[in-house]
DNA sequence: TAGATTGTTAATCGATTAACAATC
DNA sequence: TAGATTGTTAATCGATTAACAATC
């Protein structure tokens, strides 16, 4: 059984879970893979696959039961667990990423946020105060956060990474453009805004020249 | 040849692009691709790939000349084009965009803000005032604006997205969790951060688990 | 010429899709 | 039983990697 952990557990399972839950709202008891497919916009085949991955869940000749199934899925989504993480750099970015309302639903809050400038410390978001980079690492040891989004900028970036790692975190959501190399037991997730939007301007690019074939 | 459009250009084109400036900046006249693949930790075979896709630009048993190769990827990923998109939403994640540094330097430039709510008319990022949606219309026509980030809650998005494609935005560039129903000739690209959180948790988990072993 | 390195074809790897036996 | 739909194996598709002839 191949997987493509990364668009399975990052994406596919995700949009399963709230079809799966509009589906619920509206009283339904049971699905098929074939309307979940055309739901998520994928095909019925990659569904079973994807759900047999977690288990022998459904019922042939009747399909899934949408209460167990979404149960299961949010588990392994982690909706259950309660993911601590800290953003460091309150910036633009930062103070998105600190208000971000998504994350309450899918187990994720952030608890603190961090900056250099003495001129945001204090300043409120989201029920947070920014705090000043000295209370770094107190805070990451205090609260034992394992993950930090890392908004900063690209030129201090390697550094704070690095504080970040030796404070205990062992997950980077990194939104600079700085590759950081990590030790073997971190993770590191880049998030590259402007590789989507080139890939747009790209598509939109190429949907022109159709146009005129 | 088989090429994934989507890594390649919105991911490995520019990081070639933005490693040959480096060497270039060291005086730095030519490059192998087994040296380029070591920058951008990948593989010399991928890098000889992607580059004879843009032509045939290197010399056998010489490498590849820099300011050649730099001009053309440029080309290839559109920086001295002038992309001109709006942002449609002020809130965090819309001033974030609005002030992103990046572009200015692959081509983009946002050149107006939107938003429904009077309170944030005339709040002033990056030298833009944040407009009102009733300009929006006038204000796509008048600029020929092609592209729009949409950062408005997820409640409105479609009726948004309608609105900015009957307005002639051609590229939506979507950081709803609304699924985009849109005619053929309009491109979407959706920015799911969620998902690359949740990809970067699970990893973490799969790493915690491995040390067990 | 010998060494280096490209350009390109072939081999491999892995994800998605199709097919279908199992079985409710 | 007949129809429906799963679970799973096989076929396909496509991207990456390896290999190597071409050639500077």
């Amino acid at each position: 059984m191949y997987q493509a952990v990364s668009s399975f557990i990052g994406s596919r399972l995700p949009r399963y879970y709230s079809y799966m839950e509009h589906l619920m709202e509206k009283g339904r008891k049971k699905v098929s893979s074939r309307e979940l497919s055309a739901l998520v916009n994928s095909s019925s085949s990659q569904v079973r696959q994807d759900l047999s991955f977690l288990g022998n869940f459904g019922t042939r000749g009747y399909g899934y039961p949408l209460d167990y199934l979404h149960t299961e899925i949010g588990n392994a989504i982690g909706v259950n667990r309660n993911y601590e993480l800290i953003v460091v750099g309150a910036g633009h970015l930062g103070q998105a990423i600190a208000n971000y309302s998504y994350f309450g639903k899918y187990g994720f809050s952030v608890k603190g946020v961090f900056d250099f400038d003495s001129r945001l410390f204090g300043l409120e978001m989201n029920g947070m105060t920014v705090q000043s980079m000295n209370q770094l690492e107190t805070f990451i040891c205090k609260e034992n956060i394992q993950i930090a989004a890392l908004t900063v900028s690209d030129t201090i970036a390697k550094g704070v990474a690095d504080r970040l790692v030796k404070a205990g975190i062992r997950g980077i959501w990194n939104f600079t453009y700085t590759d950081l190399e990590m030790p073997a037991d971190v993770v590191v997730e880049n998030v590259h805004l402007l590789d989507s939007l080139m890939q747009l301007s790209y598509r939109e690019k190429e949907i022109g020249k159709e146009s005129y074939v």
